[in-house]
DNA sequence: CCACAAATAAGTGTTTTTACCTATAGAATA
DNA sequence: TATTCTATAGGTAAAAACACTTATTTGTGG
């Protein structure tokens, strides 16, 4: 057994990939021990190589890195794991933090960030970019305004949201689900109301962050 | 003077531009000279160091990949681009090589591809990803339909885009730009039409695959 | 100087979106 | 059973967006 720290990579390019593992074997303590390119493969390797650190991407193929980290962490609940992803969206941060990340990196990171942030998550401390920590400070700092009414999109409202993020019309999505176009505008109304956003064009750059949709 | 085909690396993510550098330097004829962070980098270091081959990512920060590629064309004819990048729109694609760019990979490329690539362009030949290289044979059998009446944006009109793309009503727009509401609604007016589109969310679509704006 | 394109603005009228509210049927649940 | 949630739909109105047209100013290229 190795005395190195021993990592999987996630991430669906190979450029990416063959880019941390050159950071992260240039640093003597650190190893590579496998390389995945979706969410299926990270969490099969997990399983397997049970490595002690996994960086993984939130975009992916198959099944996308938020999905992934849930059932890693299911299966089990030590695996230390490092975010490194391009997006510094609120919806995406605080998700993948609940779902058991202990760190969020912005691909825009230094490399020194990056080997910082393994050596912190591998000793089970959190390690967050210093943009996000501030998010993640603000939101801790929130006086909790309202109870975590952290209201969710029904089944029904993500059907219409992803065919806002199509550019569709409410008539044209209302043909789409066999409703009426009432309804539909009440789904939207509904939809804006719980994401606090102002219009439906907000909407779609939100669904699109999210991944509903692919451009 | 080396005798190796030397590179300059264009990406904004550093994680990226590592990847790249060990993928080239891995192979023994090849040498990284130099890597930007951003397209006004680029233009910079392709005039002073003079590479063989440009690799150039598209979405970058401060001036994008294919301003970079158009400039860089400008000053010296005889550069070598190639395009590397994880969007395979024909919006993106066909501008770029009209502007100059000699192969167009895309991230998910592996690092053979690139190899070969690499040295397609170095010797002034032109290299595809094999999905981009099918849209480009469809483009060139297309029995030229209309006269490529390829209605460009104006310079105001880009901008006004732009601001569509982060969800502003045309009120706001109008209030950032300093122009009255009316004024904005005419641009929108002859973005739609320009565009062949139907609508604002539509117009925000648009834009994210050209790249104008970031997620 | 003339012609042309771009940016600006406004008139007029239509369509779409958004805001709030009420309401009902069905499913799930306490 | 009573309650709550979801999906459905309609009423009313205001705000925003969109279509189409005309017009002024400015700058640029012949």
């Amino acid at each position: 057994m190795s005395e190195n720290i021993q990592i999987l990579i996630t991430d669906d390019h190979a450029i990416v990939r063959k880019g941390l593992r050159t950071l992260v074997e240039s640093e003597p303590g650190m190893e590579v021990v496998g390389e995945a390119a979706d969410g299926v493969e990270a969490v099969f390797k997990a399983r397997s190589l049970n490595p002690d650190v996994i960086l993984m991407d939130m975009m992916m193929p198959r099944m996308d890195g938020l999905e992934a980290i849930n059932e890693i962490i299911r299966e089990n609940p030590e695996a230390r794991i490092l975010v490194i992803t391009s997006f510094a969206e609120d919806d995406k941060i605080f998700p993948a933090i609940k779902a058991g990340a202990l760190g969020y990196l912005l691909k825009d990171s230094t490399p020194e960030q990056l080997i910082q942030a393994i050596y912190a998550v591998y000793n089970g401390e959190s390690s967050l970019h210093p943009s996000i920590a501030l998010k993640v400070i603000r939101e801790l700092n929130r006086p909790s305004e309202l109870p975590p009414t952290e209201e969710p999109l029904t089944t029904r409202e993500v059907e219409v949201l992803k065919l806002v993020a199509r550019g569709l019309t409410n008539q044209e999505i209302a043909e789409i689900l066999v409703i009426s176009e009432r309804t539909v505008g009440n789904h939207i109304g509904n939809i804006l109301n719980k994401l606090h956003l102002a219009n439906r064009t907000q909407a779609a750059l939100y669904a699109l962050r999210e991944g509903l949709v692919d451009l």
